[in-house]
DNA sequence: AGATTGTTCTTCGTATACACTTTGTCCGGA
DNA sequence: TCCGGACAAAGTGTATACGAAGAACAATCT
């Protein structure tokens, strides 16, 4: 894995701390280095072909996300996302998130809406070839998408933040659950069209609603280390 | 100034990039540190009286946080909110605080409201003293506590951020809008005696709404500097 | 066994070196 | 005068080495 890494970053040429960081989150999300698991600086700098120093300005960044852990003197772990926090984590996206679908659909243009409806196809297209790690992709993609049309950075990049993490614990319990969440989609695009933003709002706390539940769900048979 | 920040720091025993990072942000949030101004690595670390790694570990968070911006190879500026920014802050802040609110109404203890209280007390105290330093302080406090009451790490958090942020913009244009806001307060605090979600909720969106006008008023002016 | 001591691992901070960018300055020529 | 390019200065990005201090763990002694 280290060298997967190493290949990933040398075709770049951003600033290394950023390439780690990049890599260190990808990692985390992907379960690579799982829940309660301890981050060496030396081991990451080996892992990712670099010096100690892009690591640990890439850790401190990766703290304040959230991803992980720092004990003063005793170093990093892989944070470990509790079924409570989860509770909480939905709790904040269902503000954030309506409020997005809200100022998409008062916003959006034509083109915005074209480029969600395009989302939507190749999802429905993907889906049908069982492809689940692109309907995945996609599903970021729509969301992340929305957020942008919303207009308020700092509405987007809160929310991206939480989905990242909600992302995080979906991939940690393996959970798809890609057909159902098609249909919500559908309804909430649709409500953005329309223009009407409390359409939209309810639109997206339903499908928030549904994606919740299916995150507890899927939390209930526990996740990552026991650490 | 350098001065000011070594004696602060000299005394804890937290980790030096937190140090630097605390007081950094006070002093960018303090206007000590004007948007547009250039922070080279070599001048906060002679600042702190620290060397360039604490420091450079502090500003990737500071970006991180939005306090800065950081130019590859070009060095960290003090970042510049403008007044679009400011809608949008409380856009998020109208869904996030009310919740805060609700959740607060709902799991509040008696020791808790006492906790309030107190602070209440204390600020018509430094209001008819017309100290307004100590009245924005509690101010601070006021809302803080009533994140933490909430329950809710994650809301807390990113509400926690966004308050600073308001606080900055506040500072850079000097306002306090001081006697009005204690009222409200107390609304909000009856509020959350009550236990009433819903009547919580109305008296933090009562709040937030004179703020932001007055936020929008005090930006009218333009602050900071041109860079 | 239980307490104490040592050893080892690792972080934390400092210092230094150097390549590479960006920026600013200066100078000569049209 | 104005333009353009050479040149120098400043500052970031990265690597490396070193010492101090803390934490964890094992070995030792009572």
């Amino acid at each position: 894995m280290a060298d997967d890494l190493r290949d990933k970053l040398g075709t770049q040429h951003l600033p290394l701390r950023d390439q780690v960081l990049a890599a260190l989150r990808t990692a985390i999300i992907d379960g690579n280095y799982l829940p309660g698991e301890r981050l060496t600086e030396d081991r990451l700098a080996e892992d990712f072909g670099v010096s100690r120093n892009p690591v640990r300005e890439a850790l401190r960044v990766a703290e304040a996300e959230g991803f992980v852990l720092i004990l003063p003197r005793r170093g990093a772990v892989v944070a470990s996302p509790s079924s409570g926090t989860i509770a909480d984590m939905f709790a904040v996206r269902e503000r954030l998130e309506t409020l997005a679908a809200r100022l998409a659909a008062e916003r959006a243009t034509a083109a915005d809406v074209a480029a969600l409806r395009a989302l939507l196809d190749q999802g429905r297209e993907a889906t049908q070839r069982q492809d689940l790690a692109r309907v995945a992709e996609l599903n970021s993609m729509l969301h992340l998408r929305i957020l942008q049309i919303s207009g308020n950075p700092w509405l987007s990049s809160i929310a991206k933040s939480l989905y990242l993490h909600v992302q995080w614990v979906f991939r940690l319990g393996a959970a798809e659950r890609a057909p159902h969440s098609w249909a919500e989609h559908i309804q909430l695009v649709d409500a953005i069209e329309s223009g009407d933003g409390d359409r939209a709002e309810r639109a997206a706390l339903a499908h928030l609603d549904a994606a919740s539940a299916a995150a507890h769900e899927n939390a209930e048979g526990g996740y990552g280390v026991t650490a």
